[in-house]
DNA sequence: AGATATTATGTAAGCGCTTACATTAATAAT
DNA sequence: ATTATTAATGTAAGCGCTTACATAATATCT
């Protein structure tokens, strides 16, 4: 039984569009009255239903969030962005986790459909272009992050140029058989990061041998786990001859990777892909994104797109960063034998 | 310009209600006209909008979590369960992370008063016990997880325990100068794991001895940072004699820990807290807690309120377990370097 | 077939708010 | 003082839905 605008404007003596200004800060309302309502209302415990606000003026001050992957470490720093530049500009967020049980179309379809928000934020989902397209019939503003299209605001990070600088490296130090510890073969960013290891090796005129290039079977999470990372290396490490380095999809991968290093004994140079905070902790080599930076990018411009529905779509894409550490090294090893 | 109820109505030519009925499942409505509702619905993309659904029936079928750190491991595995179990029960999840620049307590209020959800999940928020009461006056269905008090239903598990064990299992190993590695004093859970820490000693007789315990100096993320990890352990390892052993706070502590060991040449057994994946992967003993179980447990129990407001509130406290790998063995360096 | 029970559909009154417009009070200008 | 301006407040019509209640259409039973 909580109050209700009548409950309050009954109680201060005025009328429920007074009620309203004072709690909308426009329109004019005479000093001395609002802080009767304020201080009638403080009493009662009363504020405005967000709903019936909602459902009022048509504008939710609301953002929705789709995001398929909930644990993993891109979430978490895109997140922590978002929730920054919302709060600045007074949003709330809605984080909606897209299951790969049903078809992910189908459920933002859904979603934006019933109106929750006024402006969604896709983090990760990677449909076909006319997919995308599809969207555009529901005129709601929408940004997109880690993923590309033409008919939205978008940011993005050059994947195939993260795997390509790491594989790289590897080739400017004189190696011509560089294995690559790849995740889900259908993932997109998989799939990017995976060409610009061949891109690398093209570029340097060495032959892309299959065999290099392996993966776990366990396909948790795309294959971004500590797990398959492991069972990937405990391949890699077991070809003869030994790959003289490798390339990882992810840092959780190439911590995994490590493990089967240690447990084998045979240890080979390894860069790793996410920069995670621990990355410099075990002196992992690896590859870095401005994922916060990517966030607040997209969040700002979905809430611009917000007031100004019409302007053209901005795509943003990223350079990725290769961060050396230890575990890219020969040495590294034989140092920590010492 | 999306169409409302009363489009579908005149396009499938039926009233409102009747539309209303076909998406509301409840209420009889001829198989015929509902798949004419259903045909016209689909083609006209109509879908009841949430908001207005909201205002009419008083119910939003949704749930509010508060939050108080987002970017660590208990948010992200707590998160997951709550998702979970809400989208089983078809429920939406409205994150808000509560900051620690103006009063928690306000921040909660004003979001409870605005009347978004039909329940709310307080995660790792600390109050005292008559700030707790106040909440009790909104009538709002309200689960705690991450603390405990006797007005609402509360999932917890016991933080002096897990200290305790850690702290115990180097006792018992005949180690007297035990180190542990805190963070954040005022932080409800650190002064949990401290205590177990000091209660171990003090049953074992042994004196507790301040310079033993420190933190580092970055209280970023209430102190669990690695690279707060990595300070404290720097003291620790200047103290002459060297300490037998150390007990963290934190896994990320831990793992910064490590680092410090590795620089200085000086390593001591180790026992982290949290038993993130990563742990296993790099033979980090540690402090075992059903987060997952947790964040399900905490959620069934408010969706249960949202029916039963009346039934006195359930508290749980789950025990958490020691989780043996190879950083709390005194061998643990000398076989690295082996 | 007519009366009765049942099922399907429609009507209209809210839900709690915002806001254009109308009205009244206060202030300024003559 | 009187009128013209401007500021403050009130009235009432939605916003898009749900749902009791009323009514119409069917099916069931003599």
């Amino acid at each position: 039984m909580p109050n209700t605008i009548y409950d309050i404007a009954k109680a201060a003596g005025v009328s429920i569009a007074t009620v309203s200004r004072v709690f909308n800060e426009k329109g004019r309302v005479r000093e001395s009255t609002r802080n009767k309502v304020l201080a009638v209302a403080d009493k009662m415990g009363y504020h405005p239903q967000v709903f019936a606000q909602g459902l009022a003026r048509k504008k939710k001050n609301s953002i929705m969030m789709f995001i398929p992957i909930i644990s993993n470490h891109f979430f978490m720093e895109v997140l922590s962005a978002i929730q920054d530049k919302l709060t600045a500009k007074n949003f709330e967020l809605n984080i909606v986790h897209i299951t790969s049980d049903e078809d992910p179309f189908k459920q933002v379809e859904y979603q934006i459909k019933r109106q929750w928000a006024d402006g969604y934020l896709f983090v990760s989902l990677h449909f076909e272009k006319n997919k995308w397209e599809v969207f555009k019939k529901f005129e709601v503003p929408i940004s997109v992050i880690d993923d590309s299209n033409p008919f939205f605001d978008s940011v993005n990070v050059d994947n195939v140029e993260g795997s390509y600088l790491a594989t790289d490296y590897f080739i400017k130090k004189g190696f011509k058989r560089i294995a690559y510890l790849s995740a889900a073969p259908d993932s997109v960013p998989v799939i990017e990061r995976l060409t610009g290891y061949e891109k690398a090796l093209s570029a340097a005129g060495i032959e892309i041998d299959d065999y290099l290039i392996q993966r776990g079977d366990d396909m948790a999470r795309d294959g971004f786990t500590e797990k398959s990372g492991y069972q990937a290396m405990k391949k890699i490490l077991s070809i003869d001859p030994l790959p003289e380095a490798c390339v990882c999809a992810s840092d959780i991968k190439a911590i995994g990777a490590m493990k089967a290093m240690e447990e084998t004994g045979k240890h080979i140079p390894l860069i790793g892909y996410d920069n995670l905070t621990i990355a410099e902790y075990i002196g992992l080599s690896t590859v870095h994104q401005p994922i916060y930076k990517m966030g607040a990018e997209a969040t700002e411009s979905l809430i611009k797109r917000i007031s100004k529905p019409k302007e053209e779509p901005t795509t943003l894409i990223y350079k990725p960063e290769l961060v050396i550490r230890s575990s890219s090294e020969v040495l590294a090893d034989s140092k920590k034998i010492a």
